[in-house]
RNA sequence: GGUGGGGUUCCCGAGUGGCCAAAGGGAACAGACUGUAAAUCUGUCGGCGAUGCUUCGGAGGUUCAAAUCCUCCCCCCACCA
């Protein structure tokens, strides 16, 4: 029989920090920061983790590790590992070479991740680990520890990190990290990140980041060059319903088409998307934008000023810099010059349309 | 605790009295080319309505002039204990 499901959230092991992988050690998070991590990893996994009539059920390792006791715990558990071995460790290597070295709190990583697994199996029959292949030290450490103490074995499983096609670790993105809360990376950015993707990777990513089904995904390892724009479009519809849902994904989808023109999806394209096929109505409703007084454009603004004030560039002096290489727009034209006062002539059916670059759009609507 | 070496702009890393807002590389952004792709080339890359202002771990000091010299403090690394 199947035991439940376990999500472990490191609301105990997030106050130590894992070394592994890392050429120095994190910054230490606060107590609260943990906790307020723990609140917000709960909330991401909800969606995509049925928690439901327990099918599968969420942990914290602070249940268990903050109580452990120092003396008891080096006598029980500590016995079990032996230094010379962990030292070996890959996930220690690159610490033990590098300069700044491995703090000893940092060092005990593996002993409380290792500990977590016999406290599951324990509690749960847990016996088998799955994490990334940086956790790979860690698991096998956890499952020489139960073997040790219970006789038991125990079982994991790694899977390797994502990279793109360009070798960059996936969650980088032109604006910073993404993030999969909505509050972090808008629904707009997060969709823009997906339809962003390296040709490389579409396949790849529609396998790893959808739930559609594999023998359609293999029609698009065919597809080459500006077919592929089609199955982007269903890659970032796809991917932000999952991280999202539905409504913001549809929402952010027709906000792109407004932005950067409609795109027809053919229907023999992954026809287990539930993407819009035919394209009706257009809202953009999720493309960023913000509402401004009309009194602003009466009096007239410098163009660069909006810029920096809609928040397209992080200081005046950068939107400045952008507008003189003709990186900016308003409503598609490049204006004169940098200073250029917008008025209320430049206004179209109550908006302002500004752009940097060829992808990031802002919306100012007028208010009178 | 002792000895020695360090802390430079997002990251790496030059710079040991003026020519330094600070080389070079990476990242990033923009332009050209394109397909909201990649590669490539070019430009930009502390802030400010700007021939001036504030930066080089922190606080003082020397000097016409300090990232560079002196003093104290904080932090990191190596070896020793």
């Amino acid at each position: 029989m199947w035991a439940p499901t376990i999500a472990l959230v490191g609301g105990g092991t997030g106050l130590v920090g894992d070394p592994s992988g890392k050429t120095e050690m994190r910054k230490l998070l606060t107590v609260e920061d943990v906790a307020a991590n723990v609140v917000g990893l709960k909330n991401q996994l909800a969606r995509f983790i049925d928690f439901s009539n327990d099918r599968a059920i969420m942990v914290n390792n602070a249940d268990w590790l903050t109580q452990l006791a120092y003396i008891p715990f080096l006598r029980d558990i500590g016995r079990h590992f032996s230094v010379n071995r962990m030292i070996k460790a890959e996930s220690y290597k690159m610490r033990l070479d590098s300069e700044d070295g491995l703090s000893f709190i940092e060092f005990n990583y593996m002993v409380l991740q290792a500990y977590d697994f016999l406290e599951l199996q324990k509690r749960y029959n847990c016996c088998l680990q799955m994490g990334g292949s940086d956790q790979w030290g860690n698991i096998v450490a956890g499952i020489d520890l139960i073997r040790r103490v219970d006789g038991q074995s125990a079982f994991g499983i790694t899977f390797p990190l994502i990279t793109t096609a360009s070798g960059a670790k996936m969650g980088k993105t032109a604006a910073g990290a993404v993030w999969l809360d909505p509050e972090r990376t808008s629904t707009y950015d997060y969709y823009q990140f997906w339809v962003n993707t390296d040709d490389r990777d579409v396949g790849r990513f529609l396998a790893l980041f959808t739930f559609l089904p594999m023998d359609e995904i293999e029609g698009v390892e065919r597809l080459e060059g500006a077919d592929l724009n089609a199955a982007k479009s269903i890659l970032a519809y796809e991917a932000t319903r999952l991280a999202h849902g539905a409504e913001g994904a549809l929402a952010a989808y027709q906000s792109a088409m407004a932005m950067f023109g409609n795109r027809s999806i053919p229907t023999r394209l992954l026809p287990s998307s539930s993407i819009p096929r035919d394209v009706a109505d257009v809202a953009d409703e999720t493309v960023p934008q913000m509402e401004m007084d009309i009194d602003i454009f009466k009096a007239g603004i410098p163009c660069f000023k909006l810029f920096h004030q809609v928040g397209l560039t992080e200081s005046s002096g950068a939107a400045r810099r952008l507008l003189q290489q003709g990186g900016g727009y308003i409503n598609g034209c490049r204006p004169e010059a940098f200073d250029q006062l917008i008025t209320t002539n430049d206004i179209k059916d109550m908006e302002l349309v500004l752009r940097a670059g060829k992808k990031h759009f802002f919306k100012i609507r007028i208010k009178n």
